[in-house]
DNA sequence: ACGGCTGTGACT
DNA sequence: TAGTCACAG
C-alpha cells in the first residue's frame, strides 16, 4: 500500500533516469553489429520462441511489443534480431545486466543522493548541486548552454520546431523573473544533461531522464519522451497534466487499487480524483492510502530520494510451468542446488566488492494441488539465518522447503507407502537473501567470523526451523540422503534431529571479548585453540555424524548470527577494538562466562561448553579445508593473509584420521575468481 | 495453467 | 519477526 509522506517544504530537483531498453542496449553494446537494428532480448524458452524481455524501438516501431513470444515478433517484424538471455545452471543468468546497471549508477552517483530504483533506474536528488550552480553559476550567467539540455521537453511550454524551440530551451531556463523553484529546475536541466552525456560517453548507454519537484512527477516525466531525452515538470504544469493523466499510468496505481478507484469510483484520471475529499479516500482506503491518493492528485509527494546504491537483497529463482512441474523431492533440491549456487555467487560477490554481508535466507515456492486435493493453501515461504558456503544454503534452503512443503501438505501430506506420485506439484522456486550489513573492512573481522561460525547452532534443521522441527524430524538427514518425505513422515516426533551444529549460545555477542589479535596469531605450533565447526558436513554424500539430541524446546529465538556480530561491531568500533586489545583472557574461558551469562543459561548451554571444548575446539593448523572453502571469499582473504605474515617455523602435519581434514596451513587453494 | 525473474515496501 | 501481498518493469 502507498503510504503519504509529508513533503518538506523547500522546493527539490529530483531526476528519475531510466536507461532505454536496457538489455538491448547491454547486447548491442557487445555486439556493435546490431546497433540500430530492429532487436529484442529474449528469455529462452524453447516454447514459441521464448519471452521478449526488452525490445529496441526500431522494433516498437514496426509493432513488436514486450510479452511478445519471439515466433509474434518475427511475425511482426521479420527482421528481428532475437538475441537469448545468458543462461547458467539451467536458468536465466541477468548478472551482466546488473553490472551494465552497477556501471551507470557510479556515474550517476557523482552529482547528488542517488537511489538505485530497480536495474536499469535511479533517483537523483539534485537539490545541493543546482541550488549551488544557481548561486555561483547561475545559467543566465553562461555563454552557452549545453546542446542536450535545449533539447529538453518542457511540460507547458509550447513548442515549436528547429532553432525556434532550442531558443526558448534557453529562455526559459534563463529567464529573468523566474520563480526561484523554475530556477533550481533550470539548473537541474543542465546538469541533468550533463550527467546524461557523461553516461553515454563512459558506457555507451542512452538514458531518459525526467526532472521535477519529487519523484512521482520525476517518473512520470521521464516516460513522457523516450528514448535519449529528458523532461521537464515545472510547478505550474503539473495540474494540467495530472488532470489528463489515465489513474493507471500513475505509479502504485497500475494494479489493483487503480482499478478499484476506476470501478467503486468512476475514476479515468488522476485529476478526477480532486472531487473527492481526504476522508472520502480514508474511509474507502484506509488513512494511509487515502491520504495519499488525495496528495497525488494534487502532485504532492515527499518520499525522498535513498542514498542506496546496492540492492537490499539477492535473489534467484525459477518456475516450472505446467507440464515442468518438480514433482519430487530429489527434483526439487537439483534445482534448488541450481539456485543456491547462482545466490551464493552473488553473495560472494557482494562481499568482495562491497564487503556486505546477508543474514537472512528465505525460500519461497509456488505449487498448484493435484486434481484431487482442493485445499488452494499457498505454498508458506520460510526463512532462516544465512550461513556463507553454498553447502549449507543448499541445505538450508532444501530444508527449508521440505518444513514449507509439510506446512503445505498438513498432517495427510504424506502417504502411506512409497508412491511414486505426490501430490504436489511445484511450479516455482526461488531463494533470496536480505538483510544485508556493510561489513569493517580490515583484518579484525576475521576472528569475529570464526568465533560466530563456531557458536552458531548451525542453521540447518534445528536451527533455521525451530518449531519445524518438530514438524519434520530429521530433515537434515533426508537433505543429504534424499529420503523420501514418507519416511520421515514415518519418524516419531519430537525426537532425534540430526545436528552438525554447536550448541547454542545467546546473542549477546557485543559482549563477547575476544583474544587479542596479536594473541591469536598464534605462529607456534602450540597455539592457542581455534574454534571452527567439525569440517565433515561437506556435499551431499555427507554422513549425518556429529549426531546428537536435540531438545527442540530450548534454541534460537534470537539466534545469533554472524551479522550480529558485524553489526555490533559496526556499531561500537571503538569499544570493540579496545576490548580486543586489553583481552588477555583465553577464549574459551571467555566464552563459558559469556555463556553463562545468558538469559537462557539452560543445560543446554552446559551441555555445549563441553563440546566446543573437546570435539569443536581446533588448533589454527587443523582447520578443515572443507571449511574453509566455505568461507567467505573476503575472510577466506584476510585469513591467507594473517597466516601469510605469521609463517609457522614447520608447520605440523594434518591430523591423521582422514582425507577431508588437510591443513590449510599447508595448503592454499588459488582463489576462485 | 504461464511472461520470467527480480526487486521493494507495507501490513499484520 | 516472519510471512503475505501488491506492484513494477
Amino acid at each position: 500500500m502507498p503510504v503519504a509522506r509529508p513533503e518538506t517544504s523547500d522546493a527539490r530537483v529530483i531526476a528519475h533516469v531510466d536507461m532505454d531498453c536496457f538489455y538491448v542496449q547491454v547486447e548491442q553494446r557487445k555486439q556493435p553489429e546490431l546497433r540500430g537494428l530492429p532487436t529484442a532480448v529474449v528469455q529462452y524458452n524453447e516454447w514459441q520462441g521464448g519471452a521478449l524481455i526488452a525490445v529496441s524501438y526500431e522494433a516498437r516501431s514496426c509493432g513488436v511489443k514486450r510479452s511478445m513470444r519471439g515466433e509474434e515478433a518475427t511475425a511482426a517484424c521479420p527482421e528481428i534480431q532475437l538475441v537469448q538471455v545468458p543462461v547458467a545452471r539451467g536458468k536465466a543468468d541477468l548478472n551482466t545486466y546488473r553490472s551494465a546497471g552497477s556501471e551507470v549508477v557510479s556515474i550517476l552517483a557523482r552529482s547528488g543522493r542517488c537511489e538505485r530504483a530497480s536495474i536499469d533506474e535511479v533517483y537523483l536528488d539534485l537539490t545541493d548541486a543546482a541550488e549551488s550552480m544557481l548561486a555561483d553559476a547561475p545559467p543566465e550567467s553562461l555563454e552557452s548552454i549545453d546542446e542536450e539540455a535545449l533539447k529538453s521537453h518542457i511540460l507547458g511550454m509550447s513548442r515549436e520546431d528547429g532553432d525556434d524551440f532550442k531558443k526558448s530551451v534557453r529562455d526559459w531556463i534563463c529567464r529573468k523573473g523566474a520563480d526561484r523553484r523554475d530556477k533550481l529546475l533550470g539548473c537541474g536541466i543542465i546538469i541533468v544533461a550533463e550527467l546524461r552525456k557523461q553516461v553515454l560517453k563512459e558506457t555507451e548507454f542512452s538514458c531518459s531522464a525526467g526532472i521535477a519537484h519529487n519523484k512521482m512527477l520525476a517518473k512520470l516525466a521521464s516516460g513522457m519522451n523516450k528514448p535519449a531525452q529528458q523532461t521537464v515538470v515545472p510547478y505550474s504544469a503539473v495540474q494540467e497534466l495530472l488532470s489528463s493523466l489515465p489513474i493507471k499510468k500513475m505509479k502504485q496505481l497500475g494494479g489493483k487499487l487503480g482499478t478499484s478507484l476506476q470501478t467503486d469510483f468512476g475514476i479515468d484520471t488522476v485529476g478526477d480524483l480532486l472531487q473527492f475529499s481526504e476522508t472520502k479516500l480514508q474511509e474507502h482506503y484506509g488513512v494511509n492510502t487515502g491520504t495519499w491518493l488525495w496528495n497525488i492528485a494534487r502532485g504532492i509527494s515527499g518520499e525522498e530520494v535513498q542514498g542506496r546504491l546496492l540492492p537490499k537483497s539477492h535473489g534467484s529463482g525459477k518456475t516450472f510451468p505446467g507440464p515442468r512441474a518438480l514433482r519430487s523431492l530429489s527434483n526439487v533440491q537439483h534445482w534448488l542446488n541450481q539456485l543456491c549456487e547462482e545466490l551464493y555467487e552473488r553473495l560472494s560477490s557482494d562481499l568482495e566488492q562491497n564487503k556486505r554481508i546477508a543474514s537472512t535466507l528465505t525460500l519461497h515456492a509456488s505449487a498448484f494441488g493435484s486434481k484431487d486435493s482442493d485445499s488452494h493453501k499457498k505454498f508458506p515461504s520460510k526463512s532462516c539465518p544465512l550461513r556463507y558456503g553454498v553447502t549449507k544454503i543448499q541445505e538450508d534452503a532444501f530444508n527449508l522447503f521440505q518444513a514449507a512443503l509439510r506446512e503445505y501438505m498438513g498432517p495427510f501430506g504424506t502417504k502411506p507407502q512409497g508412491n511414486k506420485k505426490e501430490t504436489w506439484r511445484i511450479t516455482g522456486l526461488s531463494v533470496s537473501a536480505s538483510k544485508i550489513v556493510d561489513i569493517p573492512s580490515g583484518t579484525s573481522s576475521i576472528m569475529r567470523y570464526f568465533q560466530s561460525q563456531s557458536t552458531i547452532p548451525s542453521c540447518s534443521t534445528s536451527g533455521c526451523l525451530q518449531e519445524d522441527v518438530a514438524v519434520t524430524p530429521s530433515a537434515s538427514e533426508s537433505c543429504s540422503e534424499q529420503k523420501s518425505v514418507e519416511t520421515q513422515a514415518a519418524m516419531p516426533e519430537e525426537d532425534i534431529s540430526i545436528t552438525d551444529t554447536l550448541p547454542d549460545l545467546d546473542n549477546s555477542y557485543g559482549n563477547m571479548d575476544m583474544v587479542p589479535e596479536k594473541d591469536v596469531s598464534c605462529q607456534s605450533n602450540d597455539a592457542k585453540e581455534f574454534l571452527t565447526q567439525s569440517g565433515s558436513n561437506r556435499g551431499t554424500q555427507t554422513k549425518t555424524n556429529g549426531q546428537r539430541i536435540n531438545n527442540s524446546k530450548e534454541k534460537n529465538k534470537g539466534m545469533p548470527s554472524i551479522v550480529d556480530i558485524f553489526k555490533n561491531y559496526n556499531a561500537t568500533p571503538q569499544s570493540q577494538q579496545e576490548t580486543r586489545e586489553d583481552s588477555t583472557v583465553s577464549l574459551t574461558s571467555k566464552r563459558a562466562n559469556l555463556s553463562s551469562s545468558t538469559s537462557h543459561s539452560s543445560e543446554v548451554n552446559q551441555e555445549g561448553e563441553d563440546r566446543r571444548e573437546t570435539e569443536w575446539g581446533y588448533k589454527v593448523g587443523e582447520i578443515d579445508q572443507a571449511v574453509f572453502d566455505e568461507l567467505p571469499y573476503e575472510i577466506q582473504r584476510e585469513f591467507r593473509s594473517f597466516l601469510r605474515h605469521n609463517k609457522r617455523p614447520n608447520a605440523g602435519k594434518s591430523k591423521g584420521d582422514g582425507s577431508a581434514s588437510s591443513s590449510i596451513a599447508h595448503y592454499f587453494p588459488p582463489l576462485k575468481k
